[in-house]
DNA sequence: ACGATCCTGGACAGTCTTGTCCAGAGAAAA
DNA sequence: TTTTCTCTGGACAAGACTGTCCAGGATCGT
């Protein structure tokens, strides 16, 4: 066998690329990409070559710095848990001075990009269903920020009970809301907030907090 | 071309199956295989060769029933739409005596695998995020869902306003609770009905209600 | 300038999947 | 019984994807 064809050099196909030469790309770049598709295609659709065409790489150099497709999944996953489950954390243990100004922090998680990336969570959360270990780390996730979510009720005067239960809608609503990808422009959605609250802490609603997490918002909308 | 190996036949190779001769499936088992596949493994699990091998059945005697496993995916959709809706508007519409009987009756649903594959409805949730077609069909079931939550609440005397702010805490909430596929004991979730119950009617819980909903739950449990 | 090292391109091999074709088994009809 | 129709099995072809190998361009240190 190993008998086979030269390959085509650059010099001898000046259709390629005139002078650039090599193309250099990080593991990072890989990674990124990695999870672009993650989120737009499901872990079906975290392929190599797929990756290596939107680098305008070619799909063997993934080899020199990942040693396979499945290890470039592991860090995909280390990657997601860096990123989204430390700014729930903080939100809740953010002092407020009334139930309403601390569920209006917590809807700020949700609201901006940069604190918690929801498809990046849905995407991670599909991939788990199908595969165990993934299973295993967001259920670890859950469980956290529930416990977060729960302790801010309780900090605010609920009994054990009722901060639980209080968390477990407040958490789930907002998964559902992510989950179910409801389109609809953040101000409709902003606008209902008060509703929301007025739901869920079965107190009045502090219309200044409301206000200042409306405002963040649309603020975070205009980007 | 066209020169072939002559087939082996079933009486040259008796390894097969003894006498049983063909095995005869219809449409219908390849597509209640094909739903099984969607869910426990993603749109991308529903392949040909998959469901042949599960019925005991050639591949190639899938493209006498179906003109591609396209059009089987076609079929699958048909066949959630026909189930899952209905149930979950006709639940909204039971008369109730109160809030709490009508929001006990909206939990039945998410409770009874017959009423509502909830499984199903999020395979096929996940699927409609790389389906253009898929997502308007769900998107107009979410909406329709929506709308039957809306006047449940506003047959029992809530505001327009609130009984759609209402109306999305619940449904984003049970939705919530399925997209994240909680680990926990069906006996935990209906003890914690009351608890719900408390946060998103602003009524204070009738018993018999919350009773008659969590005695429906174990039942269903037993199966 | 020149050698060592880093990184990439293309060929190759192997597996998995879809879709087509046709011989022929089984059952139903004549 | 014989004929006809329904349905299945296996071969074939083509395409997508993963992982391996190696020649050699690009770049950096000396």
């Amino acid at each position: 066998m190993a008998r086979r064809a030269a390959p085509v050099l650059h010099r001898d196909n000046p259709e390629k690329e005139p002078l650039s030469g090599h193309v250099k790309v990080t593991p990072e770049d890989w990674l990124n990409v990695a999870r672009d598709l993650l989120v737009s295609e499901g872990v079906a659709g975290v392929k190599v070559l797929a990756i290596g065409e939107r680098l305008g790489v070619s799909r063997s150099s993934f080899y020199w710095y990942f040693k396979s497709r499945k290890h470039l999944l592991e860090a995909l996953l280390d990657d997601w848990e860096a990123r989204n489950t430390a700014p729930i954390l903080d939100h809740c243990d953010l002092p407020a001075a009334n139930i309403s100004w601390a569920v209006c922090n917590f809807f700020r998680c949700f609201v901006d990009p940069d604190l918690f990336d929801a498809s990046l969570d849905f995407a991670v959360r599909e991939w788990s269903r199908r595969d165990g270990k993934v299973r295993n780390r967001i259920d670890a996730a859950d469980a956290q920020r529930l416990a977060a979510v729960t302790a801010m009720f309780e900090r605010h005067d609920y009994s054990a009970y009722e901060a639980e239960a209080r968390a477990r809608i407040l958490y789930f609503m907002q998964c559902g809301y992510h989950a179910l990808e409801v389109r609809e422009p953040m101000q409709a959605r902003t606008a209902r907030l008060e509703g929301y609250l007025l739901g869920f802490t079965g107190a009045e609603p502090d219309q200044q907090a409301v206000a200042a997490a409306r405002a963040f918002a649309e603020q975070k909308m205009d980007r």
